[in-house]
DNA sequence: ATTGAAATCGGCCTAGC
DNA sequence: GCTAGGCCGATTTCAAT
């Protein structure tokens, strides 16, 4: 497994500022033929660099309420699942969980009525405070830096090198650091299929 | 101008799962021809509604450094300004401008040095204060809504209702709650252009 | 219906064993 | 020398207008 190189990176930083540009285009940029640039953006898809590809929407233009910054103390323990239940809800667009166990999101409320949207998904009772905050404005300026590949092997936890392999199972994508450690996992996964 | 009914709204949410989606495949799910699904994604682009087409990387999969939240105490004046500043680092990927003058944003910091980042942008003596907290995890889930469009007139600031009008003057989009806002707006523009 | 982009395929070149 | 991986050019398929 190759880690991202400049190209790779370069290819990124196009894909980001405009993902229907021209296959042919990108290659220019790279100076590499379409067909390269092509087996480059499949094996970013593979390796999950690249989740999908999207719309940027200018939320500002839809009115669908109020825009607010909420912060909730959570128990440490807890943070990861109020984290959860709190992404799914429609009016949320960003969740941040806290090292130190706290939970902060943006969101879109439609009547300016938050706590009761928060009570959908949290128990309110068990936090241990909550902070609503009025946004003026909200952006988002997505950067790539010198980003090199960063995974962690799902059998080991160990960091994943050149060495490395991936594998998807099920739709969902997994990185080893080694060989045999995707095989062990791959055996315990279908002995849990196989039981399940 | 019309505003956005439930097809536009399916079209954008179609889009924001898949932007690759291909229109004969969208027109099936809104009940329309796939040249019609064309005209509607190029209404939504030239209303801004639609910014670009971008692809949804994995920032966690990249490692640039480390997650942070960083809130910062600004006076109300200047929020904008910082907001700003921050903005452009390489390095923040959301900037958030609240309404009560705190900016919070978040970044990926190389080395750890988030005082460092900071002090590009911004003179850290003149805050009131900055608070920094390690993050776990971020995540982004777009939505929409029953969203409408929530437009405001560029002469007047008036809301834009159906009758409003727009254009685009230099790259940028305005948008006019009437015909006579639009034309007023167009000498103006026109004679600082010729001003300058 | 026309235009043009993207996926595919076979062959080539290079690096590493 | 052999293998694997990356790239290219031509072709075909399919989407956009």
């Amino acid at each position: 497994m190759r880690d991202l190189d400049d190209t790779d990176r370069q290819i990124l930083r196009l894909l980001v500022a405009d993902a229907r540009r021209p296959y042919s285009d990108i290659a220019e940029h790279v100076d590499l033929s379409a067909p390269a640039v092509s087996d480059r953006i499949d094996r970013l898809r593979e390796l999950g660099v690249v989740r999908g590809f999207t719309v940027d929407v200018d939320q500002s233009l839809l009115t669908s309420g109020v825009p607010v910054l909420v912060e909730l103390g959570v128990p440490v323990t807890r943070t990861s699942e109020v984290a959860a239940a709190l992404r799914d809800l429609e009016a949320v667009e960003h969740t941040f969980e806290t090292a130190d166990g706290a939970v902060v999101v943006q969101a879109t409320v439609r009547d300016g009525d938050v706590t009761g949207l928060l009570d959908e998904a949290v128990d309110l009772e068990r936090l241990r405070d909550v902070e609503v905050r009025l946004l003026r404005k909200a952006e988002w300026t997505p950067s790539l830096g010198e980003a090199t590949l960063s995974l962690t092997c799902a059998e080991c936890s160990n960091t994943v090198t050149s060495e490395g392999e991936s594998t998807r199972l099920e739709g969902e994508l997994y990185h080893f650091c080694c060989g045999s450690c995707l095989t062990n996992f791959e055996e315990r996964f279908e002995r849990l299929q196989s039981g399940a």
